[in-house]
DNA sequence: GTGTCAATTGACACCATGTAAAGATACGGG
DNA sequence: CCCGTATCTTTACATGGTGTCAATTGACAC
């Protein structure tokens, strides 16, 4: 609210993001999220709406700070639909660890707020959008294999980047991000590419 | 507590499946299941002494009614490795939809109440297990691709079949379950089988 | 000095979980 | 017939987190 960009909302932001991060996205309440700001609960709720509006606004924020449009442009700008798939595994591998904290939280969220569940279907979208466009291109170079549509291929792949999945095999099963960017890339080149 | 398998504990039982399944696994208070399966709320923690505790007694009673252990038998009777996988995804395929609302709810528990955490890692435990057996068949039938492990490919395997996948391929993307099923055989033995 | 904006303080409504205590109802055995 | 026991109901209340409200403080600009 207010004014755009105020140091105090920079603060709440930063605070949020560190709190939701260290704890794993889970059991941060606003009072705690005040705290480590060093701002008053109710100082939240005057940039913030709500709990939900400030994980969105949370989302927004680490896309800035993560250079979300710098990385994707780098995917896009591979000569192949080869090399751009494994770009794109790539881009996710290294930048869920970043959002996970408030992805978490947001997909927590999501189950009792519409409004979060609207944000998350968004960025789920939006991911869905460069599975398609990997796959599109794997297409026009003849390189999809016959068993799978656009759609249906789009669908599997954007399925496997699900941060589940993700969260299954680092923090459950110990993948590095490295391994979890190669076998990845393995899985989905060995089903979908000739 | 008190007497086990009472009438009045299986009318509740039967309430929360229902009203998770119905509801899609968000939103169900105490007081509508125990309006579901009309009695007073303290009637329902007269049986059951918290929310986690009714629904891991939930899934038990839904592992009964969906004939878990026989389906797993016949999981199991297969001749060959290849056989066992497709029947396993099979299985899995099928069982989903009878628990997905009880599962939801569990998942969603799990972030803040460390016995629903317990619960669910336990579950998730046993399918990574029905995982490894067939991975493991596959590997003694030399049948496992070179760049897996028994580990790996288990792994991998299993977070193929979590189930924020399986609700993305089947409730967003409006695959059906013999779809599911199917299309997941194909991933998984592309991957995994030489 | 005065007006204004940002933040603090403290109180409160709301809602869901879980607890506690006092009755109602039924049923079987002396 | 009445007693004891077990089950369920009713009502009230503690707790904890979100979100609202209003009065107040402090700083800075004009």
């Amino acid at each position: 609210m207010s004014r755009e960009n105020t140091e105090t909302q920079k603060k709440i932001l930063k605070a949020t993001v560190k709190s939701l991060t260290d704890s794993g996205g889970a059991g941060v309440r606003m009072s705690d999220i005040a705290k480590a700001a060093g701002v008053s609960r109710q100082a939240v709720y005057l940039h913030f709406a709500s709990r939900t509006e400030l994980l969105v606004a949370a989302t927004r924020f680490m896309d800035e700070e993560l250079n979300l449009e710098k990385r994707l442009e780098f995917v896009r700008s591979a000569e192949t639909a080869e090399e751009r798939l494994t770009r794109y595994v790539h881009f996710w591998g290294e930048y869920i660890p970043g959002i996970y904290g408030i992805a978490k939280a947001l997909m927590v969220a999501r189950h009792t707020d519409e409004a979060a569940n609207a944000a998350w279907d968004d960025r789920m979208s939006a991911l869905k959008s460069g599975c398609r466009s990997v796959v599109r291109g794997l297409k026009e170079e003849d390189k999809l294999k016959s068993e799978w549509t656009e759609d249906t291929a789009t669908e599997a792949f954007w399925s496997l980047l699900l941060i589940p999945v993700w969260e299954n095999l680092t923090l459950k099963c110990g993948w590095t991000s490295e391994l979890y960017q190669s076998r990845m890339t393995l899985m989905v080149s060995t089903n979908f590419v000739k």
